[in-house]
DNA sequence: GATGATCTTGGGAGCGCTCCCACTGGAAGC
DNA sequence: GCTTCCAGTGGGAGCGCTCCCAAGATCATC
């Protein structure tokens, strides 16, 4: 058996059958003590720190330690640079030894250790995606959770982990500054920036591959992936006026989003040409109390109003209630479009005409190009189409 | 000028005045060169590789490359063991010189390298949230979102980051496996685990921190949070009952979760305990098709039910389509009650009554338990309690 | 003023991996 | 037969940090 330096100066004696040694226990023990009592800046201690009096626990977690590259190349009678080759499978590795420290691998249950591999190849084999926004509850919005659906599988297929970091407060904000100057990922996928973001620019300055998701407001990033906001919103305003609606309002969402824009400026066009007044947008910020509260105001300054679209489909589902309240039917007296095709729309009463975005491909292309942009390529921009689905409200 | 060994044998000028250096750049691209030809088992090649044609880009992150912790040490005229103890804020370290280095970190814009500190401490400064199951949808229910602002919130008080593994396919499983006994992160949150879910056993294997979010189905895992499943759907039954509702069945969710079985329970344990039969569970899973399918098929069986208990929101909706779709008025003909409280809740028409669980709470838990455990405190399980709203729908 | 006790300090080993490089021996080329 | 080449190999430095330890500085105590 092989005898291992454990600490400066104290040697554990390894292999299946070493039976447990008073004086290497003490060691430990020593060591998690003063682990603990240097609790660092992060105000957590010692993770193996003194439950339950410590020897029994402790000692078997730390004797039962991870085997390393090295004890799978004595295993396997190979140098560790053998034994990585073979584990990574580069080229110069005989098929003999590749073969005896595959063996070693299985025999030790060995697996690569990702944070030493990520110190050696300055990879962290992470992506992160950073939701920004004041609010933590706009997460809630089950958007994101298909955009992360989208993005895992697409990650996954590149071996990378997600990290997801919901930069809300200030603190989360801080945090996600801190990820990307201390290079804690390989790449960002960057949501819902508002205009100026300052995240924006901490992942500029810090030089790391960004991708973001939906085109902020302002000056065009160099990566990002979006959706064709601007036809889509179009498309529902003509398919409005198509029904022979005329006076047809909007409730846009937060015009501070370029989502928000996009879709005022996608129902405005549609309207001027169709020769028709756009109304002047009322403001809400992509909920549902938002949509019933603008809808209540339209109906309140504009009761001639035939055909509304609304910014997303919780705003819309917000209409239908306010209108539902006020007595108007849909679609008789006014149609109702949306915007997502989420869950949502197939609930609401009646069920939601609405535009449909991909929203899961937009999770999944923000990740791949990411993925291409940590692999040294450059990929283009890119805008994923929309299409309407026609259901009972308009 | 310091001179900093860049790679064996070769020496980069550092400081921001340095000019580029020719020799050290075609070592940069040597390097850069042979990281590409080596990709590794994971089919990415290296991060800096050949985008347009190299030297620029690469030269210029390459020289501009973080300041470590000995250069601040040497900024500050003090060793990197001072140095290190002042970042930590550890004691030992004199006032002077603690303010030196905080200067020198603030003039170099030095940001800690979270890699070499987890693999100095073996902690790897993340967390995991595994979402277990076959479809990467059962993902998209808002349920998760909520229960990831919460964990959220709670990590980032304990510095902890998120990442995110959805265990749909069986890559993604494995990769999961790997994570845990590669012990990639500090501890593990469980979610939706089905009954014999090899995640688990995998867990256990790793001995690491691992936190159930749901008591999963068989033997009660040490740590858990869980939310009070059996007295809300009992909770939800006995409001039916003292309706006047006598003829009350239940739309279970998959019996081979916990929630399912427990709220199915729930429901049963309310009817015997009202001197009612209990109608064979409909068993749906957790969708609004689901629940819109098992109502239509109750009806058809026993067409006098005039109570219905939901599984879960997504199912109580799934059933008042399928009772508008049969003519039945609710609540007059026949009152549901759901379960979860989501937004769809007050969406639906009628606005549904159901039991709210506080799933932000549940995810904040979770992680706050994790976290304890990661402190190598030893807390107990909790049970969360749960309320009914009270809406039109019953 | 000597003897500890405590606080500060820097050196150095270690975390577990990757990758450069120098070296071997056999196949190919002349 | 001799170079030339290259697949195969192992040694060793390096990634950037933490933490042990021994030694020096400072202070209190008798």
């Amino acid at each position: 058996m092989v005898g291992i330096v454990w600490w400066s100066g104290h040697t554990v004696k390894r292999g299946r059958s070493a039976g447990p040694d008073p004086g290497d226990w003490s060691t430990l023990s020593d060591w998690n003590r003063s682990q603990t009592e240097h609790q660092g800046a992060h105000g957590r201690s010692g993770r193996a720190g003194g439950r339950e009096g410590g020897l029994g626990t402790m000692a078997r977690n730390a004797l039962r330690r991870q085997p390393t590259l090295d004890e799978v190349a004595v295993r396997a009678g190979v140098s560790r640079s053998v034994a990585s080759r073979a584990l990574n499978n580069a080229p110069h590795v005989s098929p003999a030894k590749r073969e005896a420290v595959e063996r070693a691998v299985r025999q030790l249950g060995y697996v690569p250790n990702p944070t030493a591999r990520a110190l050696a190849t300055r990879q962290t084999g992470a992506a992160a995606l950073v939701v920004s926004g004041e609010d933590p509850s706009i997460f809630a919005d089950p958007f994101f959770a298909q955009v992360i659906v989208g993005a895992s599988a697409a990650l996954e297929e590149a071996d990378l982990h997600l990290m997801l970091c919901l930069a809300a407060s200030d603190r989360g904000r801080k945090r996600v500054a801190e990820l990307m100057r201390s290079k804690g990922a390989d790449g960002v996928m960057l949501m819902a920036l508002r205009e100026d973001d300052p995240l924006a620019r901490v992942a500029e300055e810090a030089e790391m591959p960004v991708v973001f998701g939906g085109r902020p407001v302002g000056p065009a990033p160099r990566w990002y992936v979006d959706v064709d906001n601007l036809g889509g919103a179009r498309e529902a305003t003509e398919h409005l006026v198509s029904r022979g609606r005329t006076r047809v309002a909007t409730l846009c969402g937060r015009l501070d989003t370029g989502a928000g824009r996009a879709r005022y400026r996608g129902y405005r066009d549609a309207m001027l040409a169709a020769g028709l007044d756009p109304l002047p947008p009322r403001e809400g910020d992509f909920t549902e109390p938002s949509g019933a509260a603008a809808m209540a105001a339209l109906l309140a300054d504009h009761p001639e109003v035939d055909g509304v679209f609304a910014a997303n489909d919780n705003m819309a589902a917000g209409a239908l209630r306010a209108l539902r309240e006020a007595g108007r039917q849909v679609p008789a007296d006014v149609a109702v479009v949306g915007f997502d095709d989420l869950a949502v729309a197939g609930i609401t009463d009646p069920p939601l005409t609405t535009v449909h975005q991909p929203i899961a491909a937009l999770g999944r292309e923000m990740a791949r190009m990411l993925v291409a942009l940590v692999d040294g390529q450059d990929p283009t921009p890119l805008i994923l189409p929309t299409r309407l689905v026609t259901r009972a409200s308009a």
